[in-house]
DNA sequence: GCGACAG
DNA sequence: ATCTTGTCGC
């Protein structure tokens, strides 16, 4: 219940749902071979409205094979710390869209690295029962030292002394990302494939093609 | 009490 | 997230 309809839920219920699913997540590798890797994104086209792209990339080229779009009314507020019960209704509706699912997703937002160790990836994962990782482009919690300024260098995130995420240069000179575990994946892989994902660029492929179909004012593709 | 605070 | 112009750099 709680996993496949967020929504409907005040900020206090909110976190006690996600004190109550922290427990589900596999912080460890449990992924087969990744041949279709996703990337989700939000758009807010017009206030109270949200629109969520799914694009679906071959984890070898980095190619689009399939995408997904979908409309839905905002009904849960932005608050810190609570960005899933905003943004997995119409994540989760793209998704249904998809005619076949990806073997790995990479969220726009924080995993572990989550106050109470549960954002967006982690809910994600554990709703649509698939390995995801979490990467977000700024910090939500925790500390760190400084990463060196060469593509794929990377230091922990840590808060508390616990190891919750790692602060992963994707290129050299540019401000890192911050990358943790969703679901189903060790923190190694995580960043392992997100360096995979962003050959170039500082975001990776999957978010880049995921922020664009999301934006565009196109429906679900013919 | 005063900031900080994914998208 | 979204609203906004020019500007520096590859």
């Amino acid at each position: 219940m709680a996993l496949t309809h967020p929504w409907e839920v005040g900020p206090d219920e909110a976190r006690a749902i996600q004190e109550e699913l922290r427990p589900r997540v596999e912080a460890v590798d449990r992924l087969g071979a990744v041949g279709l890797v996703a990337g989700v994104d939000l758009a807010y086209p017009v206030p109270g409205l949200a629109r969520a792209a799914v694009a679906v990339l071959d984890a070898e080229t980095l190619e689009l094979c399939a995408s997904a779009a979908a409309e839905y009314g905002v009904a849960f507020p932005y608050v810190p710390g609570l960005l899933s019960f905003r943004e997995l209704p119409p994540a989760l509706a793209a998704f249904a869209m998809l005619e076949r699912l990806p073997d790995l997703v990479l969220c726009d937002g924080h995993g572990l690295a989550h106050p109470r160790r549960f954002g967006l990836a982690c809910h994600l994962g554990l709703a649509l029962d698939l390995p995801t990782i979490g990467v977000a482009k700024t910090l939500l919690l925790g500390t760190h030292g400084h990463v060196p300024s060469k593509r794929g260098a990377w230091v922990p995130l840590v808060d508390h002394d616990e190891v919750i995420g790692a602060v992963v240069r994707t290129r050299a000179g540019v401000r890192p990302l911050y990358v943790s575990v969703g679901h189903r994946v060790s923190l190694p892989t995580a960043v392992a494939w997100t360096l995979r994902c962003a050959p170039r660029f500082r975001l990776p492929e999957t978010t880049r093609a995921a922020h664009a179909l999301a934006t565009s004012a196109t429906r679900a593709a013919p």
